[in-house]
DNA sequence: GCTTGCATTGCAAACGTTGTCATTTGATAC
DNA sequence: GTATCAAATGACAACGTTTGCAATGCAAGC
């Protein structure tokens, strides 16, 4: 039997409500919602919020969000990884964004995006953008080509240094870019195992291609040159930001004939995998080398020993982004090229960073 | 609210576009979507697009929805906490989340939920359910009276059975609830213990009040029960689900006069916390004592000796929330009233177990 | 009885986009 | 030149809610 095509009975809306209960759809918008339900009397209220339950309503946002403006809602791109969650980066950027949305009355609508498909930027952004007020993004590190179509793009927006390769001049680029300092977190990381009389240092650091690991590449690089402790090139390793990297890294430094006293990871979790190894070799920390990693990933303090690492002021940066968003969502034609200072990263100092040994 | 009505010419619309190409709305709003835009001459699409860019515009979400009917978005509610992205259960439960809502063209929305506050749990769910067509629940435990108010809501939702109180029969209930098998996944991994010859078995539970603590409990003693294991109570430790509450769970059992040759924790947090101290006090794992997990987390097989653990199909379970959705979704009025089966958690055997030493 | 003021309700106009027509345009074939 | 047909465009009506304004009813004050 073909439904009638009378029906759809079902489709509750304002209207309908108003309808079986004989007043207009006016009162009942007025009744349902908080702001303004005491405009209508009382009993009549009771008599409309009871039907509206009967009849299972439920507002159309879409119809609501039209009439009212804006929504409130702001969009996070992150890379296509089933682990995406667990990186200390992501975990706590996207809990800070939470929490600074929250606090705004803001949702948080979370997107992932691969690139390894041949799909248009530009019409990925623009299709998440469209149904949010504007972007953070977090994915995949961004080519010349992407950056430039972003500098057409309207809708608030903004970038990490992370995603920007290493030969981008962030003041120059004149897009709304957030970051954290890479530079003096590595250097002042380095400068604490000079301190502790290290001059033998390795490093272990991260992979090709990735803006942070390249820059605390350069924070530790400057700083151990500067006072005479270059490395030698048998002490440095390049690998993958993960454990597993930090194991075959410690692993070829310890086969050297003179060995470093200390090393500098690119992040924690290279570091936790050269401080296993090293374990499992049988050279204790501190004691026979000093370890520092970077990130204080969640880690970092139940490990054994504890590792002196640098954190970065991730829900911070979060703040701000939201923060951006918000503005430029609330002042629309004005956007802001707006290029951001560094943010500063602190040093945790803990226990898997000890003085150089006398017999050294 | 009243608008600022003098201003705001800048507000670019599909019309305005219109108007200064001098052409109709409805051409300009085909140009702009790619599904229609070969419906327009391709010099006019460019000229429109050029316009658009330069006049700033981006379609306002809120009439598109509206135009179009439910807007593809689903939202989940999880708890309020700084480390919410970091434990193993949500982690890969939002990870399996974005892939299946990715998979099926749809966004996802992440909202935090504070339970503390006395707000008002169905007016919170109601205002969650505005922007979205459904909502996944996982954040803190429910109450029976907003289990009740739960059944008169009308929009598409799921629960899993680690929000729900402990005495409530899931069955009965009569709300759309998935679940994990903690107790045929608790049993399985204590049946393995006794199989390797222990008797003397010690339990590190999880909190009170928490419903995956409860069931996992009650797996473990039904299994020890039919095989005459009965655990002493001096071997029975109950703490928040985290490494310190192992910690201070093995600390108590090691001071036991007799003590047990073999422990099952609550999740793998607490396994952790309990091998870490076992380590330290001089007793070896699995050589002294065996050690299993619950969750399969991130570290268990980072960690020394890799560990024995459930895993739960957190990414099965996803998929199923998010595919419930979308059918709610795209058949409104018809919501079911589904239970779910219990989906099997599986038994991941690595190094942190062995067999009964003969001395014992 | 008439005004005044207040509480309550209805009317109708938006909000910006999209899809369904109907209409125009342009090209091709006769 | 006209008929034919497809492609391109325009006119217009929804979509469901909110809100300014007007209308009504009611009670109190004169």
């Amino acid at each position: 039997m073909p439904r009638p095509s009378s029906a759809r009975l079902d489709k509750t809306g304002i209207v309908q409500i108003a309808a079986s209960l004989g007043v207009s759809p006016s009162t009942v918008s007025r009744a349902l919602r908080p702001e303004t339900s005491h405009l209508v009397r009382a009993d009549r209220r009771k008599q409309i919020m009871d039907m509206a339950e009967k009849q299972h309503f439920s507002p159309n946002p879409g119809a609501r969000m039209l009439r009212k403006g804006a929504n409130a809602t702001l969009t996070v791109v992150v890379p296509f990884d089933e682990n995406i969650f667990f990186s200390e980066y992501y975990g706590r950027f996207l809990a800070g964004t939470l929490h600074a949305a929250a606090a705004r009355g803001w949702g948080v609508q979370i997107s992932t995006m691969r690139r390894s498909e041949n799909t248009n930027f530009r019409e990925a952004m623009q299709h998440m953008s469209l149904e949010s007020s504007g972007i953070i993004y977090l994915a995949e590190p961004l080519t010349h080509q992407e950056l430039e179509e972003l500098k057409g793009f309207r809708r608030p927006f903004v970038l990490t240094k992370s995603t920007l390769p290493e030969d981008v001049d962030v003041r120059a680029l004149g897009l709304p870019v957030l970051s954290v300092d890479n530079l003096s977190g590595a250097r002042s990381v380095a400068s604490l195992l000079l301190q502790l009389g290290h001059r033998r240092i390795g490093l272990l650091l991260g992979p090709e291609g990735s803006r942070d690991a390249h820059e605390r590449k350069q924070g530790y690089l400057e700083m151990l040159q500067k006072n005479g402790a270059v490395p030698r090139p048998e002490w440095i390793y390049s690998g993958p930001f993960n454990a597993e990297s930090g194991r075959a890294g410690i692993e070829k430094i310890l086969k050297c004939a003179e060995r470093p006293t200390a090393i500098c990871c690119a992040n924690d979790e290279i570091a936790f995998g050269a401080m296993h190894a090293a374990h499992l070799a049988g050279v204790r920390c501190p004691d026979d080398i000093s370890i520092v990693g970077f990130d204080d990933g969640h880690w970092a303090t139940a490990c054994q020993p504890a590792l002196t690492t640098i954190r970065q002021p991730l829900s911070d940066l979060a703040e701000r982004a939201v923060g951006l968003i918000v503005e430029a969502a609330n002042n629309p034609g004005q956007i802001r090229r707006f290029v951001s200072d560094d943010m500063p990263a602190s040093m945790m100092i803990r226990e898997s960073t000890g003085p150089l040994r006398r017999s050294e």
